[in-house]
Formats: C-alpha cells, structure tokens, sequence
DNA sequence: TATTATAAGTGTATAATACACTTAGATGGC
DNA sequence: GCCATCTAAGTGTATTATACACTTATAATA
C-alpha cells in the first residue's frame, strides 16, 4: 500500500495501512488463539484472525500459515492432518508447552508496549492545542 | 538477534529483541521529537531516542538516518545545513505543516493499537490461572 | 458438468530492522 | 606535530515481516 492513500478504508481517517507496514502481531495473535480454541487448523485461525486483528488491516491467509510452519519449526505448535473431516485435508495445529510458555512471554512483551504506547500517544496529544470545546 | 536469546536484556524477563523483529516505531518517534524540540539535528535526536524507545530495544543511529531523508523525501520534515556550530556539520530539521499532520495521524493510530493491544493482553491474561497470591 | 466453498499453501516485491562499517571535522593530551 | 576521542552523518548488506497475487486440490451444490 503506497503511504498516504488507502483505499480499503477511505480517507475518514489515519490507518495502518496508510502509515506504512506496521507490525501485524501475527504469531502472538495465533498462539492466543490456539490456546483459547485448544485444537484448530489454518484456515479456521484466519476466520477468527478477521475480528481479532490489533490493527485496522487485516491478517493475510500467507502471512498466517507461514508463521505456523515456523512456530512448528521452534517447537511451539505441533500439528496432525485431519483426513476424517469432510473437503480438504486440515492441518490440525496444537499449543506445546513450550508454546504456552511463549505466549505469556508475548504477553508480557505487549503488556509492556501497550503502557509505553498509551504514554506515547498521551504526551503527543499535548503537544497539540486542543479542538475540542 | 537469534529468537529466544537475548544478550542484552540477560535471561530476568521476555525482551522485544528476543521475540523477533519487533515494529520499533521510529518514524512517530521523530516526527514527535521535531515537534517538541522546534529544530534537531540527527545525531542529538538519537540521544533522545535512547530515553524515549517504545520497546527496550533501542533505536540505531542507521534506522533514524534514513528514516530522516524519507520523511523528507515525502515532504514531512525540512533540512539546512548548520556549519556555525562547532564539530563537524549537522544536518538541522525541522517539521513541515504536512509534518504536523502525519504526527497527529500517527496518534490516531497509535492510540487505536494501545487499546486494542491492553484489550488483547488482557483478554491472554484470562487465559492463565493467575500465580500471585 | 460447472461453479463455489473449503483448505493449504507458494512466488516475489517492498519495507523495517540488525549489526557492522566508513568518512570526516574538531578537541585534548603527549 | 601526532594520535586518540568525541561529534556528526551516513552506507552495506543480511534477515524478517508484510502485501498482493497466484496455485493446487477436495467436496458440495446448482
């Protein structure tokens, strides 16, 4: 998305999109989902990604499985193939516990950012007079 | 950094570097020093940014740089060359009119991502029986 | 039989970061 | 005068994250 004009949300106001990439939070959002859900595979993760998105864009189905094959790589997922279910093959994913313990990592990483971000944008806010009233 | 090892911040908590390459936000970080401080230089804005990073990684002088002749490629920020001052050269911005603008979008969307972030670290952290008490 | 929904990807370009390295002016110690 | 150090502004280049388009294949439905 070239910076400044996006046309997935309009012009009403800023969006991530407009600002350039911004850090979708990916795997911290799959880990929470996979321990909120217990059991789940790619393409149901990408359903629920659309209402838990951190950012006004959405997360793309690449982005997603890809951050899965590399979770399993660490050792943070395990996943088994669900032939039984009817249409295609699913990948079933699963937290390890070594996952959990990554996900409270990531919990305490952005627990962090969000008080330094809301500080952030508090002093910002007063570099400004204010509009309203 | 290699994910999981980080020789800066020791083993005591989770750090941004040893979850991988974490958004260090250094574009609004810039355009809100411009603003507080009316003219800088880079290499002072860099001291700044040591006490101002929104994660505990902290920013480098290259990533200011050239984040620097971005904004002012896009129109955000100005230049002069100052060769009063003693040392070698400094490179003094300052924030454009469109400059102020992008700030106050940044805030917009920054504030949204502070919220949706606290929302989301506590929706993770119902997610574990709690340890304390 | 053709279309659609489901499911899991890959290709490839751009953007942000990480770390190391370079250039060059001024100052202070010897 | 010479060298180390501080100040100031960068560049080189690899890795990681994102953006958007595209592919493959199964099953249900019209």
């Amino acid at each position: 998305m070239r910076r400044g004009h996006c046309h997935r949300h309009g012009a009403d106001q800023p969006c991530t999109c407009a600002m350039g990439n911004l850090y979708r939070f990916v795997e911290p959002l799959a880990l929470y989902l996979l321990k909120k859900r217990g059991q789940t595979h790619g393409y149901e993760l990408i359903g629920a990604l659309r209402e838990q998105a951190l950012t006004d864009s959405t997360i793309e189905p690449g982005a997603l499985y890809r951050t899965l094959r590399r979770l399993e790589e660490s050792g943070f997922v395990s996943s088994t193939w669900d032939i039984a279910a009817s249409g295609p093959a699913r990948r079933v994913y699963e937290l390890t516990e070594l996952g959990e313990q990554h996900l409270q990592e990531w919990v305490i990483v952005l627990g962090h950012l969000a008080e330094s971000l809301a500080g952030f944008v508090s002093e910002a806010r007063d570099l400004f007079p204010s509009t309203s009233s």
